[in-house]
DNA sequence: CTGGATATGGTCAAAGATAGTCAGAAGACC
DNA sequence: GGTCTTCTGACTATCTTTGACCATATCCAG
């Protein structure tokens, strides 16, 4: 089997045993697996992507590490749904706020919430001289994560939201 | 191999037993974890700050000492302060989420919203091929855009929240 | 008093420890 | 052979730890 194959079923059978989440460390799991370690950067960008249900953090330095959450369960077609297809690789602040409110009728944010992330993606927030096509790039991967953490909240209290 | 987050860790406890405000010796507190002195200053600096909502004290020669004071604020006092003097024009994504945590703890805001936050700002939302220099831009613009909604939700309802 | 000795804490730059990025090499698959 | 995926290595960015040198109190001998 190819080596990302191997890092791939590695870190999900982790994901599977222990918890929704796991912390490993880079440069471990390289050495453990015989590769560079920025063979690992491309399985979790390959693999564990947003678009994939996961959510990936790091830090740098003494004591670094890499954390990855699965979020979704396969299944569930609701999420993967508004972050494959509706979503996508580029989104404008009208389509985002459009999508935000249906999530606040759905009652799957607060009004609180859903404020927030019209924040965050307004055009006021991202007024940086940039090109309007890397701004909807941002939104979408920002729309993105911020569905995912959504998710990620609601599963385990059971509370109220349906994505 | 955290050597600060030890040391971090052991005052939080300190501060949480007794009362808002420890006192203790930069020279023992150094020898008891076995690290150099100027350690305890790096560990300060970067989670004694007044960003974490911590205020500190010192005095050299015979007898010194180091007082860390645990500040009180109110929510929208922060809030102004965050957006009007501490964010700028430009602010990674490590001193954003320390700042995000304090509101949390503060209960600024809930958890779910500082999640929420957290995820607009994180490396992975922000994956787009611009410099790094520009995402700390969008970073600071988009902290205070949401931390200015917030400010106006607090005062509107008065709910939720620690205003 | 006064000035040096002693006792602390502060600063900063450099070294150490990790992880990230990206272009191009190497493979795999039509 | 062409193209897509995988893999690597050199370079970069970020976080931590240390050590040499600096600053400021207190103490004490004279």
């Amino acid at each position: 089997m190819k080596l990302s194959d191997s890092i791939e079923n590695f870190i999900k059978t982790l994901l599977a045993e222990d918890s929704p989440e796991v912390e490993l460390k880079r440069s471990e799991l390289a050495e453990y697996f015989g590769c560079a370690p920025s063979q690992i950067n491309y399985v979790l960008a390959t693999r564990f992507s947003p678009d994939q249900g996961y959510i990936t953090e790091s830090r740098r330095g003494g004591g670094g590490y890499i954390r990855i959450v699965r979020v979704v369960q396969t299944g569930s077609q609701r999420l993967m749904y508004l972050i494959n297809e509706r979503i996508g690789e580029s989104i404008s602040e009208m389509e985002s706020a459009r999508l935000i409110q249906q999530l606040m009728e759905q009652q799957v944010v607060t009004v609180r919430e859903a404020e927030l992330m019209r924040a965050a993606i307004s055009a006021q927030a991202m007024s940086v001289p940039v090109p309007d096509a890397i701004k909807n790039a941002f939104r979408a991967r920002m729309m993105k994560t911020m569905l995912l953490t959504i998710a990620r909240q609601n599963r385990g209290q059971g509370g109220g939201a349906n994505v």
